[in-house]
DNA sequence: GGTAACAGACTGTCTGGTCTGTTTGTATCA
DNA sequence: TGATACAAACAGACCAGACAGTCTGTTACC
């Protein structure tokens, strides 16, 4: 699916590709759409997992702007393996098509998107109040980072350049350094 | 096909709402596919028409720097607009689905992809040299700006808030007015 | 013996695409 | 000017295949 869209991506192709039958896949699916609302519930649950890997790994950086910072860098040098992992992401899929958003997929990403930006403007404010600095809309500061993943996606997409992913959070790594005052080492 | 993607829009769908019929469209076009290769087309053609305004509205910018940062904001004030005319972006529909990609548009969605990084990362280089700035990657730092935009179409269409975007594009607007060292007035 | 798990033939509907026939515009004659 | 010829433009019935979903029967397990 995320490589063909949720309606290119016919039941018997899955079911032929899992090795599995029609009998079995209505078992456990009440239709189609059932099944893109649990691969998106399970590919939120693990980008949420990744978000909270990732405050783990930065959990050190004692400095919060530094730590936002660091917690790109994170994701930067896991770029390469994250595009070798996945050709693009399972959000633009399911948000291509209004049938999906619609029909509950939708709050589900949302649930995704919701936790990115409260951790990260948690820290963006702390960084706020401390450094001293304006930064106008912490909320969509912290937006950023997720439009720059899917936008990263969508780049590597179009050209077929997986290394865009890497490069991309590089560059929102050096914006934000440059913004919030944080000179690395 | 914005709205729900190609392979969810059917050709009678599309004919009753256009009000014709499959003679008049088979008459002109040779397939489903070769429709999406006009869109496609059409839209690329208005992508750049878009780029070359920009640039022309803030042609009266002498610091190469500052430019760049005059030209986020002219679409920044666009923002919204470009919002209450479409719910999202053809490339986003364009590029989930492999076919598609495979089949030609991904070539013509990337002649766009290149004129914006070409025109954007001129500006970029000028600004490098003149004001004795590192920016380390040019390029992927006028990427940056079409990533921008995809992803926050992603974002707007995840939450539907249509203020998402413009909202992104000023964060975009701040951050590299940090990074080139503009102050605007 | 009973139920959950599975297999796969089957069905009604929808899809992209074809085909035959009709309309419409237009160039060419008297 | 008006009749004729002809091709481009269009309409919609039609078709074969693909699709999601159903149903009947079988296996595996407790």
């Amino acid at each position: 699916m995320i490589e063909n869209g949720y309606a290119a991506t016919s039941l018997d192709h899955v079911l032929r590709a899992a090795g599995t039958s029609k009998g079995a896949f209505f078992h456990h699916f009440d239709s189609k759409l059932d099944l893109a609302r649990a691969l998106t519930e399970r590919y939120v649950t693990a980008d949420i997992a990744n978000l909270h890997a990732a405050l783990d790994a930065t959990a050190d950086v004692a400095d919060p702007a530094a730590r936002v910072v660091a917690f790109v860098r994170y994701f930067e040098d896991l770029g390469d393996e994250i595009m070798s992992a996945q050709s693009s992401c399972l959000y633009v899929a399911v948000l291509t098509e209004r049938q999906l958003t619609d029909a509950g997929t939708g709050d589900l990403i949302n649930n995704a998107v919701t936790a990115w930006r409260k951790e990260i403007a948690e820290l963006l404010a702390e960084a706020s109040t401390a450094g001293g600095l304006d930064l106008e809309d912490v909320d969509a500061l912290a937006d950023h980072i997720f439009v720059t993943f899917e936008g990263a996606f969508l780049l590597c997409r179009s050209t077929g350049v997986p290394a865009h992913m890497r490069a991309q959070l590089g560059v929102l790594r050096r914006l934000l350094a440059s913004h919030l005052g944080v000179t690395e080492g």
